[in-house]
DNA sequence: CTGCCTGCAAACTCTTTGCACGAAT
DNA sequence: ATTCGTGCAAAGAGTTTGCAGGCAG
């Protein structure tokens, strides 16, 4: 006799609903589901550190090609199309360190007040929370008349490390 | 009877001393005193708003012309060469808000903590004395094992005045 | 005189857009 | 069948750069 299959874990995690999230968001403003939107999407979700939209196009192109398909089904154009889709829905944020293009970051939480530390050495971003931010722009903006739309607070920084050994211990 | 006009200041103001250190500046480094950048300093320290890389050129050109010069006696490029001289030299502050072109402002005083609202609506920079900003970023960056180099707070706004009645009291 | 500075225009980077074809509903 | 989405390539904005001639020191 065949031994019961342990009961399934139906739960939805947190990838499926980002994926949801996305599709609903689609739905709602009438735009299509495509094989692009949607590889594009994964690159996105599967992102760990701060990306451009080149690095985006690359890594999705991976995506497709795995896939069985040819990298050129994605193309620029269609990534940068895309990107405002998943910032307006809240799955990505959009952080400019003033350095001629802009990075994303996929937003694993929402609502939360984050400051970038940026290292002049190696060019990596950290991102810290900063909680008293939205106090502080609340503050300043009412002064002026104005309701905070949103705030980010920028560190420029050099390292420690660098700065005695001449090397940066996050680049070799 | 005419009234008594009040005594006229003549105390030296900030104008020849910002001049002084622009030369130093270029001296220190080797360079040479220009028409042009002589010019162009004239024409940003000149300015009382944010102004972008075209409107100095364009002012910078009045200056010239007024001097009975031709208006292509400066060049954009000049101008683009000039600006970081001047942001080296402290003499001017560099705000980039995100929008495709940088913003200058003349760096009054010095070391000070500002934060820039920036209203959605009319487009207008406001500056803002953020003076927690400096602690922040050092207590964050010493985590990290950074050195804090600059800083700086930006808030996104909309004009509570344009909400409520569809015309924004800063530009009709 | 020497070599930095300049104007010009082309190049560059990142991003956006017009168009005709292709695919999702 | 419609209508939206796509790739391509060109356009666009802002900024940088190579070059030959010009001017400061």
């Amino acid at each position: 006799m065949t031994p019961v299959p342990p009961a399934k874990d139906t739960r939805p995690v947190s990838i499926p609903s980002a994926r949801e999230k996305f599709e609903s968001y689609l739905a709602k403003k009438g735009l299509r589901v495509t094989k692009q939107r949607q590889a594009i999407f994964d690159a996105a979700l599967a992102q760990k550190e701060h990306f451009t939209a080149e690095q985006l196009l690359d890594h999705a192109r991976d995506i497709v090609e795995r896939a069985g398909k040819r990298r050129d089904s994605i193309s620029r154009a269609t990534v940068y199309r895309t990107l405002p889709l998943m910032t307006e829905s809240a799955l990505l944020r959009e952080v400019d360190i003033g350095s001629g293009e802009k990075f994303y970051l996929p937003n694993t939480q929402e609502n939360i007040q984050l400051a970038q530390v940026v290292c002049l050495d190696c060019d990596r971003i950290f991102e810290i929370s900063a909680p008293f931010m939205e106090w502080y722009g609340s503050t300043v903006s009412s002064k002026l008349g104005l309701s905070p739309v949103s705030q980010r607070l920028q560190v420029s920084a050099r390292c420690n490390v660098f700065r005695d050994t001449a090397s940066c211990p996050r680049r070799g």
